[in-house]
DNA sequence: CAATGCATACATGTATACATTTCCGAGATG
DNA sequence: CATCTCGGAAATGTATACATGTATGCATTG
């Protein structure tokens, strides 16, 4: 059970709101739940911190990333800029391959919509429409910044009820890359991501 | 010596380029260096790992990031993306007080920038000017970037020769700033950042 | 009764020792 | 002569034990 490991279990855990934000990560636990010592599991932590999954204060331990209703407003803001122009680097540089890949991939996406994981079909999703751009740090981050608000996004329980209205988003995104028309593209992602936003908003505003 | 203290020497070494991309590093030899064991030597690793500035790979350790002349371009775009933005959003919160505080910063970094550490008062004054954005995770993001060039430039010793002209981009961008002209303040930081990105590609490539 | 200080339990941080993996070069082999 | 194999050295990874720091509850005090 390697590090690497570890981080992918409590990764999950993160991203499908078993782990919500604030809530502690405990060393001894997490060394207790895969059977290693406490040295494994600190690696872990420190690899989740890395991907600003979670904060580490010095002495005082790990706590699952908690963004204020204005920070994710701010990273919704970024996604809209970074994911905007990735997509509009993309579809220039789509192939018939690259098109069928996507087709797949909205296929599969679909298909996982109703499972458990229904975010990680989400994210492949995204994935492979920007992979053309071929944008390697810049998909990373977007990566990145899709996870902090997944964490939330699960753990308010925000988006399951609207699944039908964003796999149509999806649908419409993969006709509207395949036209090649980048505005309209961009601007369907863009309302996209709004929507994911104002559901998060006010389910966060629901129940805080 | 704690790991944060031990990651801020090494932080240092990398943005001075006293350590260079492809470096490798020697949990060993850290351990020595600040008379601690291994393992606070490993943490500041992960540290500087979280930060972008080393890449670590399992039982192979940590090396110092180093990016190919394409990647640093995406960063660079990456960078007048978040940059501009930034500024446009600072520029019309900006009040007295924060101007002054500009005018200060702005002489800071003009004395540092003979110095050694000049990239320190680069970093201080370019943070002053966004501030006033109040957007804690984009400023965070874009020294993140700034410092995984800071750290091939300072390899490449690819800026000082060009001081005295980024040190009036500096001053014409808070004249533009005072002005609240966002066109050409946000066109000026473009230039400023472009110029960087040239001198160091014909630096990369200069001596590769 | 509120506030402060203290003691104990608990969690995290660090050192040492050992296990495992990787790296590199000597030697054999085709 | 090039390539492959193997062995030892060096580096990283992990477990255990101990040290240090933090938090919770209770007692004490104003």
């Amino acid at each position: 059970m390697t590090p690497e490991t570890i981080a992918t279990h409590l990764r999950h855990d993160l991203l499908t709101g078993a782990l919500r934000p604030g809530d502690k990560l405990n060393q001894a636990e997490i060394a207790a739940r895969f059977s290693v010592s406490r040295i494994p599991a600190r690696d872990a932590l420190a690899l989740l911190a890395a991907e600003g999954l979670i904060d580490q204060t010095p002495n005082r331990g790990a706590r699952v990333l908690s963004l204020t209703p204005d920070e994710i407003d701010e990273v919704f803001d970024l996604r809209v800029m970074l994911e905007t122009d990735c997509l509009a680097r993309a579809i220039p540089r789509m192939t018939p391959d690259s098109l069928a890949t996507l087709d797949y991939a909205l296929k599969r996406s679909d298909v996982e919509a109703t499972g458990p994981d229904w975010a990680a079909g989400d994210a492949m999703f995204h994935e492979t429409l920007y992979a053309p751009s071929g944008r390697r740090q810049q998909i990373a981050l977007i990566a990145r910044l899709r996870r902090t608000c997944q964490l939330h996004i699960a753990a308010w329980r925000a988006l399951p009820a609207k699944t039908p209205l964003w796999l149509s988003d999806h649908a419409r995104l993969v006709e509207l890359t395949r036209a090649a028309d980048i505005p309209a593209a961009t601007a369907c992602l863009t309302d996209h991501l709004r929507n994911a936003q104002l559901t998060l908003q006010s389910a966060m505003a629901a129940r805080p």
